[in-house]
RNA sequence: GGCCCGUUCGUCUAUCGGUUAGGACACCGGGUUUUCAUCCCGGAAAGAGGGGUUCGAUUCCCCUACGGGCUGCCA
């Protein structure tokens, strides 16, 4: 019988999450629903100096909106809590005490300025990588150099320290990544890494292993970036006796920019004109809208992001995240990096709109509708939405290109207005007028044909009044079917329109003469 | 600089020694449409370089180049 699968996915609040931190939460759940396991979500807050605050909140928030439902948290509880560090922080000091009672760990006293100090002397003999390490630590002061009446003395006058790993040399440390395979570090290049900081909290290496341990995870699923910090984490489990029940660990390739030269980071999303949170955040003067705000679907940017390092080995791209969770595995995630492309991003969004239910979709564009043009009917957003549909990226596509459909104010394209006049232009309008009038039933079907057959009646070709008409419904080029868009709008408003547009075009030469 | 990880079309990727190297996005062309979008058809486009191993390497190994991550009393 396998162990139950339990993963967790631990940021620090310390700022909104980024689209990397959403992707290696989405894979942590996707792979524990996969496996009927457990998702924990862990708040790493032990920075107190870069605490934000709300920004708990918003991971909390955010996991919401993306659909990934944790089932054990600091908001809900579950049998091993507090799922807070900062909660647990005499825990970590009790397990510190673990390890400098078997002598894998130390104090040590030495100030910032001592440490700058010892870094620039080791750099200019010529050091490769200055660090406190096996090599340094007999010159530090430290429990190992001070005698032990000192160093009580000390403690005991309130002296700040920090408990030290100690690494001992000339050892090879080897662990499966499950998605790298074999690594190995040499001992010798591992500094001696604080485990307890000076305000008496853990550093996430030491926090990270305890919490993991006791908490049961069985996959450390998390970035890249933690791969050259994992041998550290390795010397921890076997220091504290845990070796055998060591979690998996999987390092997930980095988001990069769009570039490909680094990782992707908030200044991107300002340059590139894309949004790299989830929800909105707002940070002093600085307003940053999340996927939400423009409009995506939490399904289709979980599909996104999903794709950036993994596949489903066959040639479906469009998942909901159920069929996500079905199909997902971590033999399939990809080793090097991934380029973030929001052109790939609004497509699987675009597909994501095209598969949902219209209630659904009036449900949602609604918010950005009545944001731009106040309250609307869900009956007529619902006929809306189906002529609108397809042409839709985003949620706030329509309430941005379809004003049309909203309110009477529309702009009118007055360029290709300019362009698409003629000298019979207007008599060709008049013409509609009586057509439109006319018509009994307003259906797009009897409106077209009628203007049809008039028109092949006067021999005018259909491209040069429809671009007229739409310009006068509509106000623009783009849209779609125009005697869909004439149905929709009504007979009485597409009369009142055709006639405001003759006014229109009339001041618009009287102007032009002057 | 040191340590670690990586390298298939512009981008995301398939390929688990033998393929005309496949798909998707983007791009180009054509069709449908009054238009834009959708949709359909078609096109251009890739194994970083050099050594091995092998009957045979994109695939396995080594080197080089390039890219990325880490190098904090941050996570």
């Amino acid at each position: 019988m396998e162990k139950k699968v339990r993963v967790r996915f631990a940021p620090s609040p310390t700022g909104p999450l980024h689209i990397g931190g959403v992707r290696t939460a989405l894979y942590n759940y996707l792979f524990a629903r996969h496996h009927g396991g457990v998702f924990i979500l862990r708040i790493e807050d032990t920075d107190q100096k870069r605490l934000v605050p709300g920004a708990e909140e918003y991971i909390i928030e955010s996991l919401y909106w993306l659909g990934l439902q944790y089932d054990e948290g600091p908001d809900m509880g579950g049998d091993y809590g507090p799922y807070r560090q900062s909660e647990r922080r005499q825990l970590y000091l009790e397990y510190a005490q673990q390890l400098i009672d078997r002598g894998h760990a130390y104090y040590a006293f030495d100030t910032p300025e001592e440490l700058e100090q010892m870094r620039t002397a080791l750099k200019e003999r010529g050091v490769q990588s200055p660090k406190y390490d096996a090599s340094v630590r007999k010159q530090m002061r430290n429990s190992l150099t001070l005698p032990s009446s000192e160093v009580e003395a000390m403690i005991e006058a309130g002296v700040p320290y920090v408990v030290r790993l100690k690494v001992m040399p000339g050892e090879e440390i080897a662990f499966d990544d499950v998605v790298r395979g074999r690594v190995v570090f040499q001992s010798d290049s591992l500094d001696d890494k604080v485990l307890v900081k000076a305000d008496g909290m853990p550093t996430y290496h030491l926090a990270n292993v305890v919490d993991d341990h006791l908490m049961g995870i069985t996959h450390v699923i998390r970035g890249e970036e933690w791969l050259s910090s994992t041998p550290h984490h390795v010397l921890l489990y076997r220091s504290f006796g845990w070796a055998d029940a060591m979690p998996l660990f999987v390092h997930l390739p980095l988001i990069l920019k769009p570039s490909g030269k680094g990782k992707l980071s908030k200044r991107d999303g300002v340059v590139g004109g894309f949004p790299v949170f989830p929800i909105a955040w707002r940070e002093g003067e600085s307003y940053y809208e999340g996927y939400r705000e423009v409009g995506f679907l939490p399904e289709g940017l979980n599909n996104f992001l999903a794709f950036l390092g993994w596949n489903p080995g066959d040639e479906r791209e469009i998942f909901t995240i159920e069929e996500l969770a079905e199909a997902f595995s971590l033999e399939r995630v990809q080793v090097s990096g991934a380029r973030f492309d929001y052109h790939k991003a609004l497509w699987f969004n675009q597909q994501h709109i095209a598969r949902s239910p219209i209630e659904r979709l009036v449900k949602l564009v609604k918010p950005f509708v009545e944001d731009r043009h106040g309250p609307v009917e869900e009956e007529w957003l619902a006929r809306v939405v189906d002529l609108m549909r397809e042409r839709m990226q985003t949620l706030r596509d329509l309430a941005v290109q379809a004003s049309y459909f909203f309110v009477e104010d529309y702009p009118i394209d007055e360029i290709e207005l300019r362009k698409r006049w003629s000298a019979e232009a207007r008599d060709w309008i008049e013409q509609v007028i009586r057509i439109v009038e006319r018509v009994e039933s307003f259906e797009a079907e009897k409106l077209a044909a009628e203007v049809k057959s008039w028109m092949r009646e006067a021999g005018i070709k259909a491209g040069r009044i429809l671009p007229l008409l739409r310009l006068a419904w509509t106000g623009t080029l783009k849209g779609p079917d125009l005697w869909a868009t004439a149905e929709l709008l009504g007979k009485e408003r597409c009369l009142k329109r055709l006639h405001r547009f003759l006014r229109f075009t009339v001041e618009r030469q009287t102007a032009s003469k002057d």
